[in-house]
DNA sequence: CTGCAAGATTGCAGTCACTGCAAGTTTCCG
DNA sequence: CGGAAACTTGCAGTGACTGCAATCTTGCAG
């Protein structure tokens, strides 16, 4: 009632998304202090107040705390794609997606830029996160056959969308964090897809 | 001297060579035997006939048995890369050089395959492999960077090129694979580049 | 409000990947 | 031939992760 989520928040329900919290704030912190790897599970545990076992009652492993939102954001995705008009052309509907889901990055700017730290030094966290990534793909992948009136498996051509507007969404989100986040994201997104719906063959034309 | 590669192949480079080959043979029959997850090192090294822990002086971890033949793929890369010549446009640098090192996958198409098969249970492995791909990206973007006169760091269209494409790259070599790997993979792959090169505008045109 | 079913926490014991170290062996090369 | 350098191996240890079973908490029906 009190809470921002679905009608029904039990106190089971709230306690849990307590409990999630704390360990990913007791994880993050470790994590930039004293780095990924050094960090135990048990450490994070003792600060997050529960026991170690229970840890793994929240999260399959340990990367995947630094990916707790991910998620949230595909299921996101998923419902901001299914909401764009059916007539809208299978490019614009992803495009409208991505931009409209990269308004949200913008208020989590700093949960995420230390994200991108801690995976700067965590190449497991990395390959976690790209392998989530597949996910999206296979998301987006599926609207664009739908929309393109073919079949996902028999067509290259979704599979093949999803995964190149993700790589560009990926480049573009990396260097905005790189670049602080202050900028706009979403207009440094619609510039790489525009750039990918004119080709790659302008590419020496404009600096972006 | 008989051997393929260098000049100078001591009996200790030819042994270790032998021996690695051994690790690889040995894990890919175990992990398509009983799969990836429930094969342990111990058995790989029975195998192989070394110890448990001279398996960790060929690999620094049993996903990197897969992707065994990752950085010499990724060396000859950079070498076709630094052999194009220095007026070639970027994007047609980087895509006769992917063409080219495409050639050398027909031949490798089985063990591919098999790695292929193995990924597909194996996430952890899918998340190495994309991980390692990074440095792909990077190899790549520092060309185009080059040809383009732009700084890798300030400007983001090379590294947006690099990422683009290989992920085109990986999308049209899975399809390949889940084809059987039996047609033209270097034509399949210049199709999706044409495509890139011309806008994903006209993705609605023909069937690819 | 009471009691029971479902869910959550925890501890325990165990497996396995991976590491540093040091001792022993093999290959290389002058 | 003899020592330096590289390779193999065993040992002991750390730490992620799992299954199981006991215990406790919350939700809900009566």
């Amino acid at each position: 009632m009190d809470d921002a989520q679905a009608g029904t928040t039990g106190l089971r329900e709230r306690k849990r998304a307590q409990t999630r919290r704390a360990i990913v704030d007791a994880a993050l912190a470790r994590f930039t202090e004293q780095g990924f790897s050094p960090t135990t599970v048990e450490q994070i545990a003792a600060d997050a107040g529960i026991a170690p076992r229970t840890f793994f009652h929240y999260f399959p492993s340990k990367e995947d705390v630094v990916l707790a939102d991910h998620d949230g954001r595909l299921a996101r995705l998923r419902e901001v794609l299914a909401r764009r008009p059916a007539d809208e052309a299978p490019l614009a509907a992803v495009r409208a997606a991505l931009l409209e889901v990269a308004d949200d990055y913008l208020e989590e700017r700093d949960r995420l830029l230390v994200a991108a730290r801690i995976m700067a030094g965590a190449p497991t966290v990395l390959a976690r996160s790209l392998e989530r990534q597949t996910h999206w793909e296979e998301a987006i992948a599926e609207v664009v056959a739908v929309r393109l009136g073919v079949d996902v498996v028999r067509d290259v051509r979704p599979r093949l969308v999803a995964a190149v507007t993700l790589a560009a969404m990926r480049v573009t989100q990396r260097a905005w964090l790189a670049a602080g986040g202050t900028d706009d994201l979403p207009e440094r997104m619609a510039d790489a897809l525009d750039l990918l719906e004119r080709g790659l063959g302008s590419i020496a034309d404009q600096p972006v």
